[in-house]
DNA sequence: CGGGGACTTGATACTGTTCAATTTCCGTGG
DNA sequence: CCACGGAAATTGAACAGTATCAAGTCCCCG
């Protein structure tokens, strides 16, 4: 009952549901695994095009994916969309919904995608008991405004070539952490989905991806995209031009 | 001892420190309304220029502004800088510290401030044992990113205009909660810091600030604004020109 | 195999940037 | 209190980067 768990041990019995994010640098009781393992216990599948959620739904979970790959939107009310990130496995959505209990956005699937539900209020629930599941929520919490405040700089003071050669080099990194290759995947987004995101026209997407197969930079053909020279790639997601 | 606080009476206990961003919907016992008080009782004064923490630091509290006005703004490895939002008295800010443990902005105050020192580990203590309080935090945190995505959808979607316009709207409601005129203020911060914050170079801000006085929307000189249209001021922010 | 959406590419238009010259404002020291 | 000097702001003109419009190709799904 009150034996603890190790580390490893819990990411086995979290693996199945990929939610190092939610898991991983949690240690606990048996007990408690129990309930944590409760938690995460709801499960569901969405195909591609399937809305997770939608702007002003009542809110009540959190979202763990599986597997699988999200985008989330905001609509303006002149029919304005923004893209404001694109999830993958192990990565929690849903957390914009709890300052006003209703959703500010869409989560919609770019391909057949499986998702953990968690039920807000439980897992506050067990975060008032256990110190380092609250700590945890509290990272993931701050981990998302890091990444708008990552995404405002980029938006705000990056050029069109600087702007997707971090998009790149960001999916190239993601993927390279849950154990596929940094240098060769498929993009789930089209090119609007993709200026959405970074502010551009998808015209300016694939005239810059042209650019970068132009000069050796990536391979790229259709949604398959090879980066062939990381380091360079960085360059670009640097000073600007002149001022090199 | 365990005698309820009626909501009115926590709002006096705490508007001392204008922090009804924390403390307002929280209703309290005594004894815990002592520890809320005890966990923000920390106040420091900034001058105009002052880092109240810079990038990089340890993260170790929150802070709530009584009074005053800073900005936080993300440095860029190349020298590049984004603001990534200016906040007034009543506001928490550097949630974006929790994900590392170490600040992620710097937050420089803008003209003379007072703020509270939230200890964020006692703040997590306090909010395990009190479940409004854990909500009405998680609402903070919540809210940031909310917000960050209003400002993702500015950068990513909007022209020079209507994101000004949408500033100073901005700014008129905020100014306006706290009971000051909505439509008559004064600009804390440079064209350059606007520009920053907006994504745009300062010679365009004074542009299209000059650009609305000229045709009689606003009224500028220096740092002193005049909204004197609100609602046509509205539908600048609104669909792009020729889609009216 | 047909059709429609996704993508590429080109020509042109336009928004916002860059560079530069003044002017205004404001804090500092005489 | 006023004069000075540097920062902030305004304004103009030329330019650059993207958007827009348009045509055509490719790909995938049914």
């Amino acid at each position: 009952m009150q034996k603890p768990v190790a580390l490893t041990q819990l990411r086995v019995a979290c693996s199945g549901c990929n939610l190092r994010e939610l898991c991983l640098p949690v240690k606990l009781t048996g007990a408690d695994l129990e309930l944590l393992d409760e938690l995460i216990s709801l499960k569901h599948a969405y195909q591609r095009g399937d809305y997770l959620y939608r702007s002003g739904a009542r809110f009540q979970s959190l979202y763990a994916i599986r597997t699988g790959f999200f985008k989330t939107q905001v609509l303006h009310e002149d029919g304005r969309e923004q893209v404001t990130g694109f999830q993958m496995a192990g990565e929690i959505i849903g957390m914009d919904a709890i300052s006003s209990d209703s959703h500010a956005c869409d989560a919609i699937a770019l391909e057949d995608s499986e998702v953990c539900e968690i039920p807000f209020v439980r897992l506050e629930e067990l975060s008032r008991r256990l110190p380092s599941l609250q700590r945890h929520l509290h990272r993931i919490l701050s981990r998302e405004i890091v990444r708008d405040q990552g995404i405002m700089l980029l938006l705000g003071s990056m050029r069109a070539e600087e702007r997707l050669a971090a998009f790149l080099l960001n999916l190239s990194q993601r993927f390279s952490v849950r154990g596929y290759s940094p240098t060769s995947f498929h993009l789930r987004m089209t090119r609007q989905e993709i200026g959405s995101y970074l502010g551009m026209k998808l015209e300016t997407v694939s005239r810059t991806l042209s650019h970068f197969q132009a000069i050796g930079l990536i391979s790229i053909r259709n949604k398959s995209v090879e980066l062939n020279d990381l380091v360079k790639l960085q360059t670009f997601v640097g000073p600007p031009p002149q001022l090199l």
